[in-house]
DNA sequence: CGATCGCTTGAGCTATCTCAACCGGCGTGG
DNA sequence: CCACGCCGGTTGAGATAGCTCAAGCGATCG
């Protein structure tokens, strides 16, 4: 259980040095209960009926809005240590929800108690103010792709993404990692058509650049990719802090 | 000088009360000095070369990204009460500046008392939190738009949103605000070619749905650029707190 | 065995892009 | 005071990336 914690993003600062036994006290104190959710399971985030904050520990997803269209808009991918809700909390008039891929666990917070830690634990307040920065960095990212890549240089710029923060977390196993999603899913990500999508990806493969079958994606020629995708061929990941 | 800080999104919460003299005191403190910027100048805020942390008090601008192609993403458009530089601290490879469209006047705050902010000011810090929270649910938004509408449906879309920021912070006289950015800046907001935008808006112009000339934006029938937006005709603004 | 789901591929169609030209206003320098 | 250059806006023409529609295929499941 309390290893399970060890996952929170909360902890961003003890990426560089583990959690002593209070804090790891704290966030026993501060966390309400685990989730365990079957793949195919939507939990839904409006503000009105889900006041939870959520850490995956495990499992993938992916959090999504609904347009009035009926379309859906990926907002990005769910990986063990993301943390979700918070966004949830100031919007009333889209449907937000986040959708189980596979069988997922969740670590749920309590919103109600936010205060609390903005109170009593300044240091971790600020790492979900961290937290909430990078995030707004990352979106600013990915609303810049939409904004100017081409079909293949988006799908490109997605698998090289993926790929690194799989690599974050332990998922990738040499050149490959599970990625257990549909076409479709990203094609809502990146705002284009799953058949266009497809195409692209035969391209990609046809190319030798990378894989994705069977719930796995395997980057043959990375820097391929990068150069496709338009991204240094050794970028540091995202894991500075704030100040 | 006092009652410029008034207009500090930190105070989010005195939107339903004003400031006490203590609040005022210390955001003073926290406060570095101001900053006047003509129109047309950039700030970079690239996290090595800018510690700092702004506020928009006066004057228009626009949040952007400059890609490796050399191509803009704008991230969004800077109205007097924005706060500005969060995200700019865990970012390194890309580009993130800020263009003053008018000119402008900032408020500077150092980014090194914010760790003194959250010890000791939990409320504001929430507040703070709450901010970042609204913006990345903007951008969510923002990726939504881009990622599933049309030319024209992206503009009204703009339109809409930008009037009722506008709106909410007094800039509107009847149906009318100044907007005096270029169609190029609205073009590399919402990922079109100046030249689509340029055929968009006459088209808005000849359906009587609104009007963008001379820096002035006027909208003619909002009922009926809210429908192209696909945007509930009156829906409410974004202003409710985080719990 | 049939139904469903996700993937694949082909065939038009069109929204949007690029290229290019032109126009008016404005600031600058001679 | 005029001439020029530049910038932003406007419009047309042709090219194309990506869309929609549609059909087929293999795997999985009840």
């Amino acid at each position: 259980m309390v290893t399970d914690c060890q996952n929170c993003p909360l902890r961003s600062r003890a990426i560089f040095a583990p959690m002593t036994d209070a804090e790891v006290a704290f966030m026993q104190s501060f966390k309400t209960g685990e989730l365990e959710v079957e793949g195919g399971a939507t939990l839904m985030m409006e503000a009105s009926n889900s006041p939870q904050l959520y850490t995956a520990l495990r499992g993938m997803g992916l959090r999504y809005k609904t347009l009035l269209s009926g379309e859906r808009q990926v907002i990005n991918f769910v990986m063990p240590g993301d943390f979700i809700g918070l966004q949830a909390g100031v919007m009333q008039e889209m449907q937000h929800s986040v959708e189980a891929t596979t069988d997922m666990k969740l670590c749920v917070f309590d919103r109600k108690r936010l205060w609390a830690l903005f109170r009593d634990h300044p240091d971790r307040a600020y790492d979900l103010t961290w937290i909430a920065a990078v995030e707004e960095h990352l979106l600013g990212e990915s609303l810049a792709i939409l904004g100017h890549m081409s079909g293949i240089e988006r799908i490109a710029r997605a698998f090289v993404r993926l790929f690194d923060r799989g690599a974050a977390i332990g998922l990738t196993r040499g050149a490959d990692m599970p990625l257990p999603y549909r076409q479709q899913d990203l094609a809502d990500a990146l705002g284009l058509s799953v058949v266009h999508v497809n195409k692209m990806l035969k391209r990609l493969r046809e190319q030798g650049a990378a894989t994705w079958q069977n719930g796995r994606l395997t980057l043959h020629d990375r820097d391929r990719l990068c150069d496709i995708a338009q991204l240094d061929r050794d970028r540091t990941p995202m894991t500075r802090p704030l100040i």
